[in-house]
RNA sequence: AGGCCCGUAGCUCAAUUGGCAGAGCAUCCGACUCCAAAUCGGAAGGUCGGGGGUUCGAGCCCCUCCGGGCCUGCCA
């Protein structure tokens, strides 16, 4: 059973549904299983180029789209990195147990690094940042979406050598993978949904109705269905997004009704398109609405220092027993 | 610290001896479609990295700065 539960998320652009449905919607649940501890990671962010006016303004904007969702800063501790710059301290630390071999094997850093021309020391160190993250507060599991899974297992190896060469100390974080909400592209179901693919490609959780609607009307499907064949990606696309907000709202009977038509060959796409809309815009417009008010109560800053407040106690614990392990300092 | 190469539309790149800045993909609108995609038709998109100079005229030549890539050296 797992006690205390870290994950992060940029602050780069908007949250769209895929991240909404594939991990925000856990991190509201865990609140009810462990104690939870969520981070907008602007160090992160930095890693690739980013316009400093916009990043405070974005991981603000984070926090409110968090909240609008659902983490409860009353229940979790809800932050932003740097105003704890311990991460980094440990991160240093870390650098110094993990493989250079380790590093360059990671898949997510080939892949970035390939899309472009400047690759910063930072890219490729991000996994050990990661690994500061979680364990500075010395979480014990860790939602994780199937593209992070080779970094979480890679912070498992970095407790690990820690461990051993500085005596047994950090636990090895499990990652807890729900349910799969792999939400694909609209415009491309072949590739995830993603805010770097382009604005056709993915729905954001507080755009506008009209243009949510006109993204999903635009969905690719196919050419017209052979009566009990398997179903195209982009309408399985269709099908995982109704789906996901049906059972967000408690909505048993449209899927399967949906279902049995597309079975026997008389569901017609337009129908498909515009109720998993109506479904979504269900689950959506909710948090659209509890976004906006909390913009207006302008309260989001002290929100997020109290939240470090809060965290940087529990990092500098950490810090002064990590110091003292390895051997760090003056003071004991 | 030295040497070589590069910077043009959101992306990949063209532009003859210095002579009207273009194409493909992406985007937007329309046709087709149950809805879309594909396809077809149309539209929009640019401080040619910045600044200075030469010239009747500079994306192209010269100077300078910025950014990026590759190589050598030095220090740790």
């Amino acid at each position: 059973m797992v006690k205390r539960v870290f994950s992060g998320i940029q602050p780069t652009g908007t949250m769209h549904i895929g991240n909404y449905f594939g991990a925000i919607r856990n991190w509201v649940s865990l609140q009810n299983e462990a104690d939870c501890i969520y981070c907008i990671v602007d160090y992160h962010a930095i890693t690739i180029d980013v316009d400093p006016k916009e990043l405070r303004t974005a991981s603000q904007s984070m926090a409110l789209d968090l909240l609008a969702c659902g983490i409860d800063p009353e229940r979790s501790i809800l932050f932003v990195q740097s105003d704890v710059p311990t991460h980094t301290e440990l991160e240093w630390i870390f650098g110094c147990v993990t493989s250079y071999g380790d590093l360059s094997r990671m898949t997510q850093f080939k892949d970035k690094s390939d899309k472009q021309e400047f690759v910063s020391a930072g890219l490729f160190t991000y996994p050990i940042l990661q690994a500061a993250d979680i364990l500075i507060y010395r979480a014990d599991g860790v939602p994780v979406g199937e593209d992070q899974v080779q970094h979480l297992e890679l912070s498992r190896r970095i407790a690990r050598r820690f461990n051993s060469r500085f005596g047994e100390y950090f636990p090895e974080p499990e990652p807890i993978v729900r349910k799969g909400a792999r939400i694909m592209s609209l415009a491309d179901p072949t590739s995830k949904m993603s805010k770097s693919a382009g604005e056709v490609h993915y729905v954001g959780v507080m755009e506008p109705e009209t243009s949510i609607r006109k993204k999903v009307r635009s969905a690719v499907t196919d050419v017209g269905l052979e009566v009990g064949a398997a179903m195209s990606p982009g309408v399985a696309n269709l099908f995982e997004i109704l789906e996901l907000a049906c059972e967000s709202v408690g909505d048993t009977a449209t899927v399967a009704e949906l279902k049995t038509e597309f079975a026997d060959g008389k569901l017609l796409y337009s129908r498909l398109k515009d109720t998993t809309f109506e479904r979504l815009m269900d689950v959506l417009r909710p948090i659209q609405e509890r976004r906006a008010k909390l913009a207006a109560s302008g309260n989001v800053v002290e929100l997020l220092q109290a939240g470090a407040r809060k965290a940087t106690k529990i990092a500098s614990a950490t810090m002064v027993d990590v110091r003292r392990l390895v051997g760090l300092g003056t003071s004991a």
